[in-house]
DNA sequence: CGTTATTTGTGCGTATGTATT
DNA sequence: AAATACATACGCACAAATAAC
């Protein structure tokens, strides 16, 4: 997906951007179900008062999430994927559920750092961040230890946190519900990947197990509404502890 | 007096296309470090002989493929290895989904097993199931080896496929294609979870690493629109070249 | 069968705005 | 303040695929 940068100022949404956002709702609202077909692109710069360009700069952005797909001479179908057999449908608010009945510890408190390649994921200009790190406990016991880098502009904010300050502060906090309440743009979505890592030996102390002992790993990269990157999260996981789960449902009509 | 390319009617590859091919393979061989700013648009348009327009929309593709990321007034820089690599390669997600350019290759046929946990897995009185072992390929390289338990009546109607009746056999099926078409009801969703394993020898030999390294382990049960187990799907991931990537979205009112 | 209308695809020009240096 | 570089938006012309006639 093409994502913009607006500028943090939280300035106004370009047209496009506008417009795509509508055509991905009614998509996801089912408005266009049983394969039927979009309107043209003459019909939505009619409608919405825009350029035929700027229609098609919005389809760009859907066909490349794959929320639509092209016919030349045809039209416009939203993706009902026949060939796609299972589509996961996590969202970002399942995420911010975790906190249920789960405990923070701050192990690092947030603070300033310098760091080129979290930097470079959170598509900053400048190579300092803020980070911060903690493990998550289920009954006392550990099963997660997460390093969360932010934007300086985003840190900032949450060095007035005093539950991120401190070294062994313990809460039932998530950053992501804290950056929703600071942030003036509010988080729209988030890139997640899960792979393999094994146990740093900082690592392995804080989860109670062995060095290189393997463990699960999800980063993940969440999104404001502009599609600016506002949090890098890199999370290892006790795999006798936790498997990610998910149910996947067929997405055809 | 536009002068358009093509005239010809084969498969003539646009100019965006191409340009962002070039760009393509030349970030793939690290001809831009981490780091490193690519040309400018008004330099690769003179280089190449086209408009900045159509410089941008090679860049559009990049961007959304990952490949690039751009900031206003500073330039467009190669994504970071770690991002990039995963791209490189494709998700897990879009491998399993629908076989892309994956070939399956049985390594050990199906036929009827004794196995008490996938039984179980699969909610049966009886312990008896069929069982069928494959590897999947990406360009002759094996990354994952999955094992297919199924209930001996699912499993019946599986040995009269040839394809997974002979040890060596390779196709490009995926059994879950096979079972919509041999199934009187459709799969309509799955649970899946996601977690570490490692490598026996014999998992070892057919992925072609070392034993005990950690894999990426991704457990599937498909569920029939009744919601009765069809096939619980055990599958191995080499972590290095695959990830499982999500994207999650903040759902909309 | 070809013709025509519709619809998307490609390419380029211009103008203006915004962010960075 | 000026120059650079990317972002947005609109316009036009023509190409190519599709469907209807």
């Amino acid at each position: 997906m093409v994502r913009t940068k607006t500028g943090s100022s939280g300035g106004r949404e370009s047209a496009y951007h506008k417009l795509a956002r509508e055509l991905r709702d009614a998509i996801l609202r089912q408005d266009y179900a049983d394969g039927a077909r979009l309107p043209t692109e003459a019909e939505l710069a009619d409608q919405h008062q825009v350029s035929r360009q700027t229609v098609r700069r919005a389809f760009q952005d859907l066909v490349a999430e794959g929320m639509v797909y092209r016919v030349p001479g045809r039209g416009t179908f939203a993706a009902h994927r026949d060939e796609q057999y299972l589509r996961q449908f996590g969202s970002v608010d399942d995420l911010m559920g975790l906190s249920l009945d789960t405990t923070m510890e701050v192990i690092s408190p947030i603070q300033r750092k310098v760091d080129l390649e979290a930097a470079g994921r959170l598509h900053m200009t400048s190579d300092r961040v803020h980070r911060l790190a903690f493990v998550r406990l289920h009954d006392d016991v550990p099963f997660c230890l997460t390093t969360v880098f932010l934007p300086s502009a985003v840190g900032k904010l949450l060095e007035e946190v005093p539950e991120v300050a401190q070294s062994g502060t313990r809460s039932t906090l998530t950053i992501i519900s804290l950056l929703d309440r600071l942030l003036p743009q509010p988080i729209a979505e988030a890139e997640q990947s899960i792979t393999v890592g094994t146990a740093s030996p900082e690592i392995a102390e804080h989860l109670h197990c062995k060095p290189h002992q393997p463990l699960l790993r999800i980063d993940r990269v969440y999104l404001s509404t502009h599609g600016d990157p506002v949090e890098l999260a890199i999370s290892y996981f006790l795999p006798e502890h936790y498997s990610y789960r998910v149910r996947l449902r067929r997405n055809v009509p």
